[in-house]
DNA sequence: TAAATAAGTTTCCTATAGGAAATTTTTGTT
DNA sequence: AACAAAAATTTCCTATAGGAAACTTATTTA
């Protein structure tokens, strides 16, 4: 099957690439402001918050006032003393990854079509990049879990809806499990997974990864 | 509508805090072996490590022999020069919530039905905690948008599927739209979105938040 | 307003980080 | 197996981090 994870795989990468340049953009030469602003929203003194971080209250004026640069060990210390989590130790990123007020109407029959040996995919909201779900519509072809050669596994959950027909799910750990309409599955992509019409008519899934 | 975003917001509060809590099991006393994984990760000896950092090779060598915790500007330097973020600093946090190998199988017509004035929910993978997305299937009963008391927000994106039955879709920074069945609709729900149904028969609609 | 207290900063000293060079270990070649 | 080269580690020295105490500034109290 390396049909499958191939178009998905695609897509995750570049979704897996755009936030990491997302968070090279992040400014760790601020980390003493954040330190204080942190501080000072839980409205703690430099006293108060040496005792919560087990660290010398001119360590901390030292790091806010960005005198000092903080061993990691400090750092940790930091963090698990005032609460937080490394992020947050950061500006926050700018949103651009996180656009609001997105939308994309995709007609009936008018995704993008994506044939493979075994599944007739049509991709969903495809004006849409970076998104978190990548939905599509597959007409399921394969008869046999023989029309497989391996195993299709990935990252992300999938969410999984018969419109129409009934198939046999195949996921690696479970017995095969025969889905009728209006039955759903969610699973984890991890796992080795396989669709299988038995119906007269070939089935179509309603089909969510993320 | 305060029906809404109650009961999807509280699961989404759930999935956040599950989430932070992964976070904070990170190990961060591995750094040092973390390092070394990805330079070698990367096929770079020490000395072209060094070159890519500007840090000493013998620097490098202590902080992956975990013998030194290195400052934050030096770390800094890793960073920017391994061409990593911050996160990848830290051992893959424990799966515990990204668990591989689960399945959940909801039948036709048993998923958990949660009824509000405009909308009848079933809810889908219910037995699935800590999901990357919210599946339902729901019945549209909101015949005009004046039965909504205000706009519904809320964080993540929405993929809407059209089973059946034909809606007119409300987003607040578009001219509403009617979807028939077979179209599909993805849009970012910070910015106000409803559904009312204009068939005959209330429409019916597989919905995903993530 | 003066005095006391709280909060933050700086100084001094010790411990340790970081770099260059030396040494050791590992790998590759003959 | 011997040797050379590459790679990693350790050593030595300087710079700097981190803590305790002293000092300064800001705030509160009478």
């Amino acid at each position: 099957m390396p049909d499958e994870p191939h178009f998905l795989k695609e897509e995750k990468v570049q979704i897996s690439r755009a936030e990491a340049d997302a968070e090279a953009h992040v400014e760790p030469l601020q980390l003493g402001q954040r330190v204080r602003e942190i501080r000072l929203s839980q409205s703690l003194t430099l006293e108060e918050a040496s005792k919560l971080t087990g660290l010398a209250r001119s360590t901390l004026s030292k790091i806010e006032n960005e005198q000092i640069s903080p061993t990691f060990s400090v750092v940790n210390k930091l963090v698990k003393g005032l609460g937080i989590d490394i992020p947050q130790l950061f500006s926050e990123p700018t949103r651009g990854m996180g656009a609001v007020g997105r939308r994309d109407i995709t007609r009936k029959g008018e995704g993008t079509p994506h044939p493979t040996p075994t599944y007739e995919h049509e991709l969903l909201a495809t004006q849409l990049t970076k998104k978190k779900m990548i939905p599509y519509r597959t007409t399921v072809r394969a008869r046999s879990f023989e029309e497989y050669p391996e195993w299709v596994r990935h990252d992300g959950e999938e969410f999984m809806y018969v419109e129409s027909g009934s198939v046999l799910l195949y996921t690696e750990f479970y017995e095969p499990i025969e889905l009728m309409s209006g039955d759903s599955a969610y699973y984890d992509c991890a796992m080795g997974h396989a669709l299988v019409s038995t119906s007269d008519d070939d089935a179509i899934v309603i089909w969510v990864t993320a």
